[in-house]
RNA sequence: GUCCCGUUCGUCUAGCCUGGCCUAGGACUCUAGAUUUUCAUUCUAGCAACAGGGGUUCAAAUCCCCUACGGGAUACCA
């Protein structure tokens, strides 16, 4: 029998962090088994349900390279994949029940079996349906039908029996049946309740293995039983612990986004979503934190999945998201941080000076986490107008009080050089040779211009000419190419802007 | 209340099933240092845990029991 794993959401909000890891198992569970994985609607809650939630889960799974073999959009051999469009079948299943005496009418309003729930507590009873209708004769039934109530559909639970289930994370359950209510299989409406439309539709869509939230556990024991009523297999069940906020209680809003999406809009890489959600509670291996899906495919199995539940860490997903950015090549982070980065760059420059994008976007690859934070650093070199000083920066330029002589002399010798040309000059090949950041292991030859290692050596040379530290030059040259104390190197800064900038840039805070 | 599940550095985890290799390993964070024109990266070193108590055993993080503490369930929600 062919593995086949899936992920059931229902469509009442977005795609949260709990739901994209069970996703995320079940995805992994099925390909690391060579079967298939589906996605599955459950949209039998009509009032809550709604197509923006659908279509949000559907995206975060999309982004997270997540994808699923029958569903939704992609269709398959054991649709409808929507619970609301299957129920001719669960009323099929319900008939049957009737008839070989699992399920029974109950009569009772809400309000009645809340009245029972509540008699049978002040009795020190476990509180729960009363099964006043379980055992009703033919007339009291008529009786009730004649007074014009609606029936709900219950399950007949088997009274003081014990139950196992051989849980695949958790190892063997007991629990006594009696401690489980004789349930809703229908609702007055005809609509199926959860447990009941799920046991009806693993069958049907042959599921093989479950994984899911260990919310589900009791739930677990319901299905088993109604599995064994209607003489089918069950699935094998994983329950896995929730993730919890950093205070041990339930993940909130203060703890982590709340829909998957959002991450995206922040510019976070999915891989290090991905990675990050699938280590809360599975270990790739002792000494090893960073993997791939793939490699998480070639090794996951499902009784891994840690039993304890795990809080989530907002400090680890930020460096693993950094490790995700600085492991990108470079090409590839400039597609992927277009949008952020038009920002700043004027999306044209992507056409006539994609090399330069390339070398300033590298230039501050290991500085960011995020991709947001990306146009901000890199705006200085591609403003065109005045540039802005943070406070930091007009502090250094004021430090020295001979500076503006400095930057004046500087700006001359630069003028002087062989520097490549400015934005939006044409600078193609220079940033064709002469990749960023400068890597003294890796000296550059046949550039058509000054290297930065080159622009460092003649500064050297400047500050020992001109009696200056090179220490105490480096400052206020910075602070008026860039506009910042920190970034990138000085001399790749040179290189970025060019002559025509430097030169001007320098000149506005020289003597 | 009742029923279920869980508990290894502050956090994520390896080890637990199949006791000895555990003086408990890795990672994040933090601290110190190295590199350096800043920031960042990188590298080196350091701090830091088997929830508590009883057993079983020559030997227990690993097996058993109790306690404590967390979490979940107890819906005509999923």
């Amino acid at each position: 029998m062919t593995p086949r794993l899936r992920f059931a959401p229902s469509p009442t909000g977005p795609l949260h962090l709990g739901g994209a890891r069970t996703a995320l198992y079940n995805w992994a569970a099925a390909r690391a088994m060579g079967g298939q994985f589906l996605l599955r609607i459950e949209d039998t809650d009509r009032a809550r349900s709604t197509d923006e939630s659908l279509q949000i889960i559907l995206e975060g799974l999309r982004w997270l390279g997540v994808d699923w073999d029958e569903g939704p959009e992609t269709g398959g051999d054991h649709g409808p994949y929507f619970q609301s469009q299957r129920l001719d079948l669960y009323a099929k299943y319900a008939e049957k029940l009737l008839d070989t005496g699992w399920a029974y009418k109950c009569y009772a309003t809400p309000e009645e079996v809340a009245e029972g729930r509540e008699r049978l507590q002040a009795e020190g009873k476990r509180p729960m349906y009363d099964r006043r209708h379980r055992d009703i004769t033919d007339e009291q039934r008529a009786e009730l039908e004649a007074e014009g109530r609606k029936a709900s559909l219950r399950f007949r639970m088997p009274l003081d029996e014990v139950r196992q289930l051989d849980d695949l994370s958790k190892g063997v359950v007991e629990v006594n049946l009696q401690e489980l209510d004789d349930w809703v299989l229908m609702r007055p409406d005809g609509m199926p309740t959860y447990n009941f439309a799920c046991v009806v539709d693993d069958h049907e869509m042959g599921i093989t293995h479950v994984v899911r939230g260990e919310e589900h556990l009791m739930n677990g024991f319901k299905q088993l039983v109604l599995f064994g009523a209607l003489g089918l297999e069950a699935p094998r069940y994983a329950h896995i612990p929730l993730i919890l906020g950093k205070n041990g209680k339930k993940l909130s809003k203060r703890d982590a986004v709340t829909n998957i999406l959002d991450y995206r809009d922040q510019g976070y890489l999915p891989e290090a979503i991905f990675n990050y959600i699938a280590m809360l509670g599975w270990g790739f291996s002792g000494d090893q934190d960073l993997f791939t899906a793939e490699e998480m495919v070639e090794r996951f199995q499902i009784k891994d999945i840690g039993s304890g539940g795990a809080k989530f860490d907002d400090e680890k997903l930020a460096w693993m998201a950094g490790d995700y950015v600085r492991r990108t090549p470079i090409a590839d982070l400039v597609d992927r941080a277009r949008p952020w980065l038009e920002q700043t760059v004027p999306s044209e420059a992507f056409d006539t000076h994609r090399g330069l994008i390339e070398n300033v976007v590298s230039c501050y690859q290991e500085r960011v986490k995020i991709l947001s934070e990306l146009p901000e650093k890199v705006a200085f070199a591609f403003t065109t107008g005045t540039l802005e000083l943070d406070a930091d920066a007009q502090k250094k330029l004021k430090k020295q009080e001979d500076a503006p002589q400095w930057l004046s002399a500087y700006a001359d010798l630069l003028e002087k050089s062989d520097l490549p040309p400015s934005y939006p000059h044409d600078r193609a090949a220079a940033d064709a040779a002469v990749r960023l950041p400068s890597d003294p292991e890796k000296p550059v030859s046949d550039a058509p211009c000054m290297t930065p290692a080159e622009i460092e050596q003649q500064c050297r040379a400047f500050a020992g000419e001109h009696g200056i530290k090179f220490g105490q030059l480096v400052h206020p040259i910075r602070a008026s190419l860039s506009g910042t104390t920190k970034g990138a190197g000085l001399f790749d800064l040179v290189f970025l802007l060019g002559r025509e900038t430097c030169v001007a840039r320098l000149r506005r805070f020289g003597a």
